[in-house]
DNA sequence: CTAGGGTTAG
């Protein structure tokens, strides 16, 4: 199922594409833009707070000849500045270098306050006018994240150079301002300035970050080729990564493959771009690639490719990674163990999550995060609560992310009470509700029946609901079969998003449970005049050396007469401990018998008998599925788990499902 | 003196 792109289409596309590049050169010099500079003031630094390095002290003889001290990192939190000191004293005379290596150390340990007093010292000496120094002064500021003094300094500046243009657009790239970037970008170029390598990259990172498609950042790609930049490695890896990020993986390969030096950089990009469209195979492919040319993967590669075996769950791969980073010596940081602990929990193993939080060097929020969601999409409500109350013992600060994972598990797990707890906690944590959260309180009251409340809180609430919003009641409806609260949930969210379809569906399915069949029809026959459609739905088992996915009704499969077998099989030991098929779930004129042939071949159905036919006997089966497990099918797996004697873990959209012994994880909460 | 790549939710 996971086909490679043919490089020579990627190719042909590409070379159509940079026709366009040369053609739009001229229309971003000449493009408008407007400015709104702040007026400059002074930009005389605030340094009373360490007055004290300013002090002359007189009784001081020390006479320093080594300016090794620069390096001492035990005063003055690394930055050395107590050298300042020294040349106050007369000790020691100051030249540029000093400065530049206080500035150094200030812009890579961000420690702006530092910086603020160096700037204040270089104020006062021969250096104040020197152009390079000022540059180092503005990019310190740029890269402490105080933009707005960055600013003041270039304003101020009477003879600017590259590195200056420069310096402030990577600041404002490097700190979430890519407009500022873009803006100060087409300036230099409107004032006949030639970008170099260090601008263009730092402006391509703006133009992948903040923009809705990639037509800034094409003409950015004009700029590079014309003045012949398209080759460096910053540049190049800067460019790929751009359209990554605009999801055209076949231009980034192109591009990668067109460098004619690469490095960790630019492999990691492209892993990055398929970990973002969920394609664990080729990130992991494209990760071999990488160790097979001999680059040495770094945090950078391992996060981005756990985070894409996660999306796809696939553990046996994930194990193999994670067996390279041992191997390797890599340490568990942050960033790679929290993409670690969330890809066991994605793929079925909560036990191998916990292990790895265990060894984690150090625990973030997001570690506990992960912690957290693994444990709640596996359905482990209680669980959940009990590693969220451990990290508040832990003096970890929960988020967002933590408190919507707590209600959401919370929700599925039933637990009311708790899950009211917890959201008036939020406030307590200093932690505002968004949507999500709102979304989510709805579904905890809704599923357990409180509809009218869910109402009553949806009215009531600060912010104007969402379609989100009503969703979560219409699907609480859905489960309750309250068909006029249904059906008034459906017309807001109608209203608020005509083009989802599964409103509609949902809808249909609460008028077909009813037994009301021509309203369902009619539910049925808005969602096609509206023109959306029902995402199909399929599923994939992993067996050992393959991926294999089923569509309903599917007859593509080499072993179709066997799988539908096992199948007939399985649904009839069912029937006699008590399955029932549940036609509601199924939509269409159909009469009774048919509908119920209609659900028995499911994608999931298929997908099961699938794989009792071709794993171990007594192994665990693994099942993927796009979108939610439906009843019926849920219904069956509990029976069929009990029958064939094996453990069953359904991930699907939202969760885990695990099937053992006639009952399933969720406890029927999904 | 100035540059590019990574985490958790719904």
């Amino acid at each position: 199922m996971f086909k490679y792109c043919g490089k020579s289409a990627a190719a042909f596309c590409l070379l159509n594409a940079n026709k366009r590049y040369f053609g739009l050169v001229h229309v971003s010099v000449s493009m408008q833009w407007q400015f709104q500079f702040s007026t400059t003031t002074s930009t005389a630094p605030n340094f009373t707070e360490s007055s004290d390095i300013f002090e002359l002290n007189p009784t001081s003889s020390c006479i320093i000849q080594d300016k090794d001290l620069l390096r001492d990192s035990q005063h003055d939190s690394g930055t050395g500045l107590h050298v300042l000191d020294l040349i106050n004293r007369g000790s020691l005379e100051p030249d540029r270098s000093i400065y530049n290596t206080l500035l150094k150390k200030c812009t890579h340990l961000k420690k702006l306050k530092e910086a603020r007093i160096v700037h204040a010292h270089i104020l006062g000496s021969a250096f104040k006018n020197d152009i390079a120094m000022q540059n180092t002064i503005l990019n310190a500021y740029a890269k402490c994240g105080c933009l707005d003094e960055a600013r003041k300094l270039f304003d101020e500046m009477p003879v600017k150079d590259m590195v200056t243009w420069t310096a402030l657009i990577s600041g404002y790239s490097q700190n979430d301002q890519p407009e500022n970037a873009i803006i100060l970008f087409s300036q230099m170029l409107r004032l006949g300035l030639k970008p170099n390598q260090f601008t263009l990259s730092s402006v391509l990172k703006a133009s992948g970050a903040g923009a809705t498609d990639d037509k800034f950042g094409r003409q950015v790609h004009a700029f590079c080729l014309k003045y012949g930049y398209d080759w460096n490695v910053y540049v190049g890896s800067s460019l790929l990564d751009m359209y990554a990020r605009f999801d055209q993986m076949d231009d980034a390969w192109f591009l990668f493959t067109a460098l004619e030096s690469k490095n960790e950089v630019s492999w990691n990009a492209l892993i990055a771009g398929h970990a973002r469209k969920s394609e664990g195979e080729k990130a992991l492919r494209t990760f071999s690639e990488m160790l097979r040319e001999g680059f040495e993967p770094t945090h950078f590669s391992y996060s981005s490719v756990f985070t894409a075996l996660a999306s796809t769950g696939s553990l046996e791969q994930g194990k193999w990674v994670h067996a390279h980073v041992i191997k390797s010596g890599g340490q568990l940081v942050a960033f790679v163990g929290n993409t670690l602990v969330d890809m066991y929990a994605k793929s079925g193993s909560i036990e191998d999550a916990e292990k790895v939080f265990n060894r984690l060097l150090k625990r973030d929020v997001v570690s506990w995060n992960s912690m957290l969601t693994g444990c709640a999409q596996h359905g482990l409500g209680k669980a959940t609560v009990r590693w969220f109350e451990k990290m508040l013992r832990n003096g970890i600060a929960p988020n967002q992310v933590t408190f919507l994972c707590v209600l959401t598990a919370c929700s599925h797990a039933g637990l009311l009470d708790e899950g009211q707890g917890y959201f008036a906690l939020m406030k307590k944590h200093g932690v505002e509700p968004e949507e999500a959260h709102y979304v989510t309180f709805v579904d905890l009251l809704g599923r357990a029946g409180l509809l009218d409340r869910a109402l009553k809180f949806i009215r009531e609430m600060p912010i104007e609901p969402t379609a989100a919003v009503w969703g979560a009641l219409l699907g609480a409806c859905r489960m309750h079969k309250n068909v006029e609260l249904g059906a008034y949930a459906a017309e807001h969210i109608f209203e608020l998003d005509p083009h989802d379809s599964g409103p509609h569906i949902l809808l249909a399915n609460i008028y077909a449970s009813a037994g009301r069949l021509n309203d369902a029809a009619r539910a049925r026959k808005m969602m096609k005049e509206s023109g959306v459609k029902k995402e199909p739905a399929c599923s994939w088992v992993e067996t050992k050396n393959a991926v294999h996915m089923f569509v309903a009704n599917d007859d593509a499969h080499p072993q179709r007469a066997m799988i539908h077998k096992k199948w007939r099989e399985i649904s009839e030991k069912i029937k006699q401990i008590g399955y029932v098929p549940d036609s509601s779930h199924v939509l269409s004129y159909a009469d009774q018998q048919e509908r119920e042939a209609k659900l028995q071949v499911h994608s999931e159905k298929l997908a099961l008998a699938f794989a009792l036919i071709s794993t171990p006997p007594g192994s665990t089966i693994h099942i993927k599925k796009n979108i939610r497990v439906c009843g019926d099918c849920h219904s069956a797996f509990k029976f069929a788990s009990k029958v064939v004697e094996r453990e069953i873990i359904v991930r699907d959209t939202n969760r885990f499902h695990h099937f053992r012994d006639g009952f399933c994880s969720c406890g029927d909460y999904w």
